[in-house]
DNA sequence: AGATAGCTGTGAGTTTTTCTCACACGTGAG
DNA sequence: CTCACGTGTGAGAAAAACTCACAGCTATCT
């Protein structure tokens, strides 16, 4: 039998059910059962042969002993923890468009907060190029219009499904059913996004039907902001349009059509491994293809 | 994916390389293979996104960032073995014969120190009945002429082989090489096991013969140190015996063969889950089934 | 009193982690 | 230029940890 090392587990287990008075609430904290707390404190009470928590009905409380071990366990933890978070490098940086950042992103940011309140995200609100280590990017959600940089990490999101979208009055005073409607509408575009209309007239096979803007707007979440406000009809990606859909500010009454492009998370190569910037892809990943399988 | 918790078996296994400089000592110091210890490391570095360990052709050493980090773990891991080591209760206690613990434990338990450094152990020379609680005994040797008390663990260690042995000139000076040589010899008994002699005689299936003692000694280790004198035969078993047979000082003429009682080791119950305890009870049974097979 | 809710304990079986093995590679010393 | 020594790693084995499902216990509620 070796020399006894440290049962480290064990001592989680039994510090967090001291501190907590509980097993079943340790257990929550630990993210097991209760009967896997129970188990690692039998383990450490029969190694070191002495009862380390009394049992009361409706909880435990530590003994003399286990009082002064959990203490002392406790300050040993919190000095790693401290250790390891001084090595917290440089913030994560998620950088997307501003459009995305708004419609999509930080609704949904809370979640991700919740579910990973140790994680502290930084966004940098950009398209296009993206300079990774200059600019201490983590993560970026990007266009397939846009050519990754070399080496870097390249996650396919979803397909960007496109179509018309519009205030619910304003395409039942059009009639709005069918694509040649559109030619009595107010056609509204984005200087960054000019191609959009073409792109989904080619989609839609109608590649001939001519669709000029009437009104192009520097910014497309300044365009959706115009269509929900019955200013027009504009060309936006579903994933951009859904929640103002679902609050029934925008239809989309010819429907949405797959686009020429996808979404895609990039991932600076020297940051892939870290805990948190895969948490983040993960998060990124899972909540937009989920929407987009129409969770 | 949960939010992250301490690596601790990883943390504790880059403490070690970092404190020892290289990879294969930790592996050593925490009885596992270099390539856990390499495995554990990495583990850390793709977790916290960078590296720890600076690898060099025969050795491996801290970057700065796992400077820091080691010396705030070694501190933590300190801290966690002075807290368990505090609870530290009573000493261990073994107790045996005088007999036992001179011919057989004593010239021992060098191995067991040496094996398990941070193990002090008592001894209690007694033999009989056992007060565990009252004399803080945890581990006792004892032969199976005596009935253990109720609830004691008991682990049954070897059969006692028993044979008369003496001085080799003592035997060739008899020509001792059946039983009935002994007739000629001087006889040397203990007042403790007086029966030792007629229980060896029915062992042989010689229960007729007649073998008074010439002289009767206190104590058995006496009654050995005097055979091994070359002033008579001695009846013992081969375990208190082997090793003086093994420096020559004593021969068993006529072998040894299975006598009447069993060695068991007594363990507290209230201690038998300690790992010292295990530890200890480990040992000496294999040490002494080890030494019976003849190993 | 009896039922109930909220704990902890535990046997059996499964999953996951960890470790070993065996071999590869790289480097400095002899 | 080979050997010795230390690290890296894929595949599989071993061990630890965990879950599940059900048990028991006790305070509180009805």
């Amino acid at each position: 039998m070796a020399p006894p090392r440290l049962p480290l587990n064990a001592l989680r287990a039994f510090e967090a059910a001291a501190r907590l008075g509980s097993m079943s609430t340790a257990a929550v904290e630990l993210g097991v059962t209760h009967g896997a707390v129970s188990r690692h404190v039998r383990e450490l009470e029969a190694q070191f042969g002495l009862s380390l928590l009394r049992r009361l009905p409706k909880s435990v409380a530590p003994t003399p002993a286990g009082a002064q071990l959990a203490a002392n366990l406790g300050e040993a933890f919190d000095l790693m923890r401290l250790g390891v978070s001084r090595l917290a490098p440089s913030p994560l940086t998620l950088s997307c468009s501003a459009t995305i950042a708004m419609n999509w992103l930080i609704p949904r940011l809370g979640t991700f907060k919740r579910d990973h309140a140790d994680v502290e995200v930084r966004l940098n609100i950009n398209y296009g190029e993206v300079d990774f280590v200059r600019d201490e990017i983590s993560v970026a959600i990007r266009s397939s219009m846009f050519r990754a940089p070399h080496e870097v990490v390249i996650r396919s999101l979803i397909r960007e499904e496109i179509g018309p979208i519009c205030h619910p009055d304003y395409a039942a005073r059009l009639g709005l059913t069918t694509p040649d409607d559109l030619a009595g509408a107010r056609i509204l575009g984005t200087a960054t996004r000019a191609a959009a209309w073409g792109e989904w007239l080619s989609a839609i096979g109608r590649p001939g039907l001519e669709l000029p803007a009437h009104e192009t707007y520097d910014h497309f979440y300044l365009m959706i902001q115009a269509a929900a406000s019955g200013l027009g009809v504009a060309m936006a990606p579903r994933i951009l349009a859904s929640d103002e859909i679902a609050r029934g500010h925008l239809v989309a009454p010819l429907g949405f059509v797959d686009g020429p492009h996808e979404l895609s998370l990039w991932i600076a190569p020297h940051l892939r491994t870290r805990s948190d910037v895969k948490r983040l892809a993960a998060w990124i990943q899972e909540e937009m293809t989920r929407q987009a399988s129409g969770a």
